[in-house]
DNA sequence: CTGAAAGCGCTAACAA
DNA sequence: TTGTTAGCGCTTTCAG
């Protein structure tokens, strides 16, 4: 079919070994020959079977990434940086979507990057004990990145620290009535939830009475915050500020704001999580995280474990080391302090 | 080191040979015999290795995908389209990002992706003559989506009309100084002539004189359209209504104006084109061009050359066949007729 | 430094 | 129906 290592090896009058050796510059191969070898290889335009060469290292050249969703900004990036590390080293990257509880069901189940890969980066899935079993049978290196997996690498951010730089910045602009759209995504619930306890401990660090009645569970994405927001506006009494747990909900939120023809930061103050591309166009105050640099290290932790195990699989010897990058408030122009004093200044105004 | 066919052979007590029959569903196999080694691999949680397979059957069973970008939206749902069919067949995608100009020749200069799938998806990036010859030289199904290559199957939308769709809608609402805020993507290039095109010929047909002054180039995305905007804004006579290549673009513009503390539509009316999710959260008119549909279709037209031809690599036996889908204007609240009777209304208003 | 030989783990004729 | 025999294309001892 195509042009094979003993097609080369002929040509330069070498045996395959040698053949092999010199163009996988590897030691005791003489310049002469390696040189002949080479322009052997050049002439035939040969490429070397990856799969073939793994089978007989032991490798495969590949890591996969197992992740909620394809077309969503955040993800997208944190791709890049993935893709952007291990394209150096040569290591492609193998794609595991899983959409749905469904997927991820059968995901867990069948495993299906098993013996294709060197190793797993799980990104924004927070894996369970059962789940975390099954990964182990696939015997390779595992680093989970926005969202943990039990003993082993991890990136991220403190998303608790995050959800406060939001709500400790609407409080320190005095507002006493804030609201929360809290979105649940099925599929990666877990920072959801740090996103929400820190709401009430800001709250109860200003000495804010947490209402219920102020917060609204909704689906991620745009359509939640919409919804969110209205059912908000829909109280008695409103809160003059709104903390969403993500930029694409908060935007939803907007949406809704500016239909109502309420102003943004005048009337109400909104603000999001992630720093998204367009929230910046969109004027949003929000608490960035970094994406892309999240999965830069996540790719390096990969390459750190291969290069320490090469091959070896001994449980016990990993080392669970974790990163937590920084988050940071980004005050653009959708928040701004309450209209009028019909609420009481923050204690530390 | 992991459990193998002659593992399970061994332990069903029959020979590789039929234990591979067996385990991958070929006929020729006693149903007591299929059973006993279906048995055998349970108990020994046996899973074949894909590339050993596939080296012997001289097939990857995977499919590359060569993009631009991995956190654009776009690009984000046709992979995931792309993927939503592949992973039914158990077709793994291997990821290729060409970010810049330099990563594309050397994606076309060393073939990363040779000897390595069964098929190439390449996605948003017109191939030039050089760059096809090269591609040519892996020898696999080649399909393109998102900009074509030339030979090979492809899907698509067409710029040109998607363009008119955005303009002539300008054009019906009576508007008469219509500005353009075209995008240079330095990867992608191609539709955005189209794109371009597609002014000039509604302008034309409208009776509107074309000029010059009021199309602004810019880079791809938000900052570009902000900077375009601002540009058109500093014009003696401002146009009152906005065609951006892009929702991105778009969305920048209105940041300009909203900055500028002009109104939309109500000041001035911005269009795009795509139909990003955030324009709908933002109200944008635009006019929609399927994303996640485009993968899918590239999906099913690699499926069907690999199916058509299992291995078959006769460089005429071809079937370029060409798919363009529909794109469809999405009137949201972006796009109003100009304020006042400043320019004559429309010939055909 | 180089070559021969023995796989890596599976599939595919071809017999039996 | 099942087993035998060759590989797929490369790497890797182990001699030489």
């Amino acid at each position: 079919m195509s042009v094979t290592l003993a097609d080369v090896a002929r040509r330069a009058g070498v045996s395959p070994a040698t053949a092999s050796r010199a163009l996988s510059d590897r030691p005791h191969v003489a310049v002469a020959t390696r040189a002949r070898v080479r322009a052997a290889a050049e002439e035939l335009a040969f490429v070397a079977s990856p799969d073939a060469a793994g089978l007989a290292r032991g490798t495969t050249g590949r890591v996969g990434v197992v992740l909620p969703h394809l077309s969503r900004w955040f993800f997208g990036a944190v791709l890049e940086g993935i893709e952007s590390v291990l394209r150096h080293e040569r290591i492609d990257l193998l794609l595991y979507r899983v959409g749905d509880a469904a997927d991820r069901r059968a995901f867990f189940d069948t495993l299906p990057a098993r013996r294709k890969v060197d190793a797993l980066v799980v990104l924004g899935l927070p894996v369970d004990a059962r789940e975390r079993e099954r990964l182990e049978l696939m015997g390779v290196t595992i680093v989970a990145a926005v969202g943990q997996v039990a003993g082993h690498p991890f990136v991220g951010v403190d998303d608790h620290v995050a959800g406060r730089q939001a709500v400790d910045h609407l409080v320190h602009l005095g507002h006493r009535r804030i609201g929360m759209i809290a979105a649940t995504d099925p599929q990666s619930d877990g920072y959801p939830d740090a996103r929400s306890v820190a709401y009430r401990d800001s709250l109860a660090d200003a000495g804010i009475p947490y209402d219920e009645d102020l917060v609204a569970v909704v689906d991620w994405g745009g359509a939640g915050g919409a919804e969110g927001m209205a059912r908000l506006l829909g109280l008695r009494e409103p809160p003059t500020a709104v903390y969403a747990h993500s930029d694409e909900v908060a935007l939803g939120a907007v949406r809704t704001l500016r239909r109502a023809g309420l102003r943004v930061p005048e009337d109400l103050s909104v603000i999001g999580i992630d720093d998204h591309p367009l929230a910046d166009l969109t004027d949003l105050t929000t608490v960035r995280q970094p994406a892309r640099e999240q999965g830069e290290v996540a790719a390096r932790m990969v390459l750190a474990a291969l290069a320490d195990a090469p091959g070896a699989d001994v449980p016990g010897a990993r080392a669970p080391g974790g990163v937590t990058l920084p988050t940071q408030l980004v005050v653009r122009r959708s928040t701004a302090p309450p209209r009028d004093g019909v609420t009481a200044p923050p204690r530390d105004g």
